[in-house]
DNA sequence: GCGGACTGCTTACCT
DNA sequence: ACAGGTAAGCAGTCCGCG
């Protein structure tokens, strides 16, 4: 049988498990996979009296009818290889109750991994590939096709939040790949319209239409459209059977809430926006007019109940909109989570859910299953907070001031995964006892030159596999396989670059601050020597950040023979380099223009200006601040013009002087990252928050409040209101001069040695030419 | 009692 | 809720000042 698999759980029928793998055109069941974990002794063998010790303590405490047996297997505890009881119980919901022997044995692992997972672990399945159920092997790698739909709901409010008690679902908007339709309860005049008796049928016909489909997109269905629509169910009796054997919608409750529909894949296009795009804010409209750039229908959701009265057809197309660009987003993040979810080996459900820390974690506890090593337990709270407290040091960072002609940028490729490959650098390699004598040491460490870990081992496979799919890309004139293959590559390259990071983060079962500190300390100890070889060989390096650096030749040279030199030198210093480091060429760029560390901007060779870390790229800065720095900076940059720097100063503040400018531009905007009341300081974004929860609006962590500061109170926290709250007269125009354009284009230009006094004096046109001699 | 220097908290960026 | 390094704003405190 030749079939898909989309989704996977667990059921309990006749008190046993059985887990369902939901495939395209089937459903298979097991009834053969038992849940089990791992009790370690202090000792490396194991005899029968051992085991019937544990008996005796689970008897004791009413809990051996939970075993259905124990074995004694071998398996390997980072370093050390050893027997260790595996405990087969008789159903998942039974070994929290189990994990009692750890009161009589030395640890128990592997206890906590939830049991349809732990399934895709241990057998041989990748989800979202064609795959023969008999042979055991992928048939193929594309796409699978599959019934999808984007969802979501409008709901009546009177301005304020919508109640689930009292306000009604008043339409539902559905786009398929052939179109789409909105339902609803009132006679409204529009094509798509689709007209139901009430909110009841409504309901009831939202069932039948997502039934018909396998995937199902949402825009923040996980913690609205789904959750609403439940409660509203529930008040006519009807319960949600949406899965493919009619279970009903589980809300998974959690820090976020994740609605799962068995059988069926429900992806939530919202926090997938927020991993993949990096955005001012991530509304519906701001992802479409950043991937599309489409500017779709906006109806506020204060509105909506005015709208639902007039009987005003925009609200339909609003809502049809909704579905349709949501559909769009799901089309067009697809592929990528369809990577993901194959190399994590887990369905689509739980990784669209994941973040990449956890996709790493999936990750290797896959492999740790095929090597037969054990997966280290995840940290308690005490643990954690230890983690937390112990700090290392990271990259190496370097920069001067100033305008630069000629320059050319080379990193190592891929410096943190090369430099774990070619050190062999796990937590299971790490100070083992076989190679303590022979081995040079690192940070006073070393690492295991018999076996390779897990982490190397993982990551050379990933890495393996993406060059592969390099090649293959070069050699193909098909645009979509291309496409394809562009997807996998990236979702590879995402999760390599991941685990540096993952060995160090607190809550990791495999951390290890030992090995990350080691990383680091060996990228810092390539770079400076990159340096060091680059500044012998005649360059002048100028910015240095971490893995990569921007230089110029040292003597005043053209673009070609510096590009000669630059792979002269790369020639020489490659062949030094040992095992996958390589440093790379990356690019030319005609002038560069350094501020600080980590702020500074590019010119390529197609005059085109690349902004790191400027004010520019930041969105706690007002529009009207971020446009007058790009301007400053082009006139710098692409003209040398200093005087029409200065002059687009001098302009943009006689423009606001005078009232001539648009408020959205003067919107500042900053995430909320804990409650209001936990702040320790008081700030704009908080102050107002606090405000607005005080007239009963809702807000999130994680939100992103938009602002402006008007005149009136001494602390600019107590100045901030919402844009719609206010007029022109009522902005504090000082604030604006002073805080928010002034001191961006002033660093800019400190950076040419040009001083604030001197900018304030009108002198004569002073050309590039002088900064360069 | 005032104003600048300094510190801690916070955010958003870079690699 | 993958890491550390970094700049910068704002609020609050410190410190000197015959």
């Amino acid at each position: 049988m030749i079939d898909c698999l989309i989704d996977n759980t667990y059921k309990t029928i006749d008190n046993k498990a059985v887990i369902y793998l939901y495939l395209i055109n089937n459903i298979l069941k097991d009834r053969n996979f038992k849940p089990y974990f791992y009790a370690e002794l202090d000792k490396n063998k194991i005899n029968l009296e051992d085991i019937e010790n544990i008996k005796d303590f689970l008897l004791k405490n009413d809990l051996l009818k939970y075993v259905e047996k124990i074995d004694i297997v071998k398996k390997r505890i980072l370093k050390e290889e050893k027997e260790i009881l595996k405990i087969i119980a008789t159903h998942p919901q039974k070994v929290p109750k189990l994990r009692k022997i750890k009161e009589i044995v030395k640890e128990i692992y592997e206890h906590d991994i939830p049991f349809a997972k732990r399934y895709l672990i241990d057998n041989d399945i990748i989800p979202m590939v064609y795959w023969d159920f008999e042979k055991n092997k992928v048939v193929s790698k594309d796409i699978p096709k599959l019934n999808m739909v984007a969802f979501d709901i409008e709901v009546y409010n009177e301005g304020k939040e919508p109640n689930p008690n009292k306000d009604p679902i008043i339409m539902a908007s559905f786009w398929d790949g052939n179109g789409g339709k909105v339902i609803t309860y009132k006679d409204f005049n529009h094509d798509n319209v689709e007209i139901v008796k009430n909110e009841k049928e409504l309901i009831k016909k939202i069932i039948e239409e997502l039934k018909k489909y396998e995937v199902i997109f949402t825009y923040n269905g996980d913690n609205f459209d789904f959750q609403y629509l439940k409660e509203r169910a529930k008040l006519y009796n009807i319960k949600l059977e949406l899965g493919r054997e009619g279970e009903e919608i589980k809300i998974k409750r959690g820090i976020s809430n994740k609605v799962y529909i068995p059988g069926r894949v429900h992806i939530d296009l919202y926090p997938i926006a927020k991993r993949l795009l990096k955005l001012t804010k991530y509304t519906l409209e701001d992802v479409v007019y950043n991937l599309f750039g489409i500017e779709k229908l906006k109806i506020h959701h204060k509105n909506i109940g005015l709208f639902w009265e007039d009987i005003d057809e925009n609200l339909v197309e609003y809502s049809l909109q909704d579905a349709k660009y949501t559909y769009k987003i799901g089309i067009y993040f697809f592929p990528l989570e369809v990577m993901f979810s194959r190399i994590v080996n887990q369905v689509l459900f739980e990784t669209t859910r994941m973040t990449s820390g956890q996709m790493v974690e999936y990750l290797l506890m896959k492999r740790a299953y095929l090597d037969n090593l054990i997966v280290p337990n995840k940290p308690d709270e005490k643990e954690y907070k230890r983690r937390l407290e112990v700090s290392y040091e990271g990259g190496y960072v370097k920069a001067v001031k100033g305008l630069y002609e000629n320059i050319v940028y080379l990193d190592f490729r891929s410096l943190y995964p090369s430099i774990i490959i070619t050190y062999n650098i796990s937590p299971d390699t790490l100070d083992c006892d076989c190679c303590k004598d022979n081995s040079e040491k690192i940070l006073g460490h070393w690492f295991c030159k018999k076996r390779i870990g897990l982490i190397p081992k993982t990551l050379k496979d990933l890495i393996d596999r993406r060059m592969k799919i390099k090649k293959q890309m070069a050699i193909t004139d098909n645009k979509e396989i291309k496409e394809l293959l562009n997807y996998e590559q990236l979702s590879l390259k995402i999760l390599a670059n991941s685990h540096y990071g993952y060995l160090a983060y607190p809550r990791a079962r495999f951390y290890s601050k030992e090995c990350a500190e080691i990383v680091t300390y060996l990228g810092r100890k390539y770079i400076k020597q990159a340096i060091e070889e680059a500044e012998k060989f005649g360059f002048k390096v100028l910015y240095i950040d971490t893995d990569g650096f921007y230089t110029t030749w040292k003597k005043k040279i053209d673009k070609d023979e510096l590009i000669k030199k630059t792979k002269e030198f790369l020639n020489y210093i490659n062949k030094k380099l040992p095992g996958l480091m390589e440093l790379e060429f990356e690019s030319f760029y005609r002038r560069a223009l350094f501020v600080t560390k980590k702020k500074y901007a590019v010119l390529t060779d197609d005059n085109k200006i690349e902004v790191k870390g400027l004010e520019i790229v930041r969105r706690d800065w007002a529009n009207i601040a971020k446009k007058t720095q790009k301007k400053v900076l082009e006139a710098l940059l692409k003209e040398g013009n200093i005087k029409k720097a200065k002059k687009i100063i001098q302009e943009t503040i006689k423009n606001l002087r005078e009232g001539n400018i648009d408020i959205e531009d003067l919107v500042i905007y900053t995430q909320l990252t804990k409650k209001p009341e936990e702040y320790k300081t008081s700030a704009p974004h908080v102050e107002l928050a606090k405000r607005l929860i005080r007239e009963g609006k809702r807000v999130n962590i994680g939100d992103v409040i938009g602002y402006v500061i008007v005149k009136g109170a001494e602390k600019v926290s107590e100045k901030a209101k919402l844009p719609e709250e206010v007029s022109k007269e009522d902005i504090d125009i000082n604030y604006y001069i002073e805080n928010q354009i002034l001191p961006p284009v002033l660093r800019v230009m400190e950076a040419l040695n040009i001083t604030k006094s001197e900018l304030k004096k009108e002198e004569k046109q002073k050309t590039l030419d002088e900064f360069f001699t």
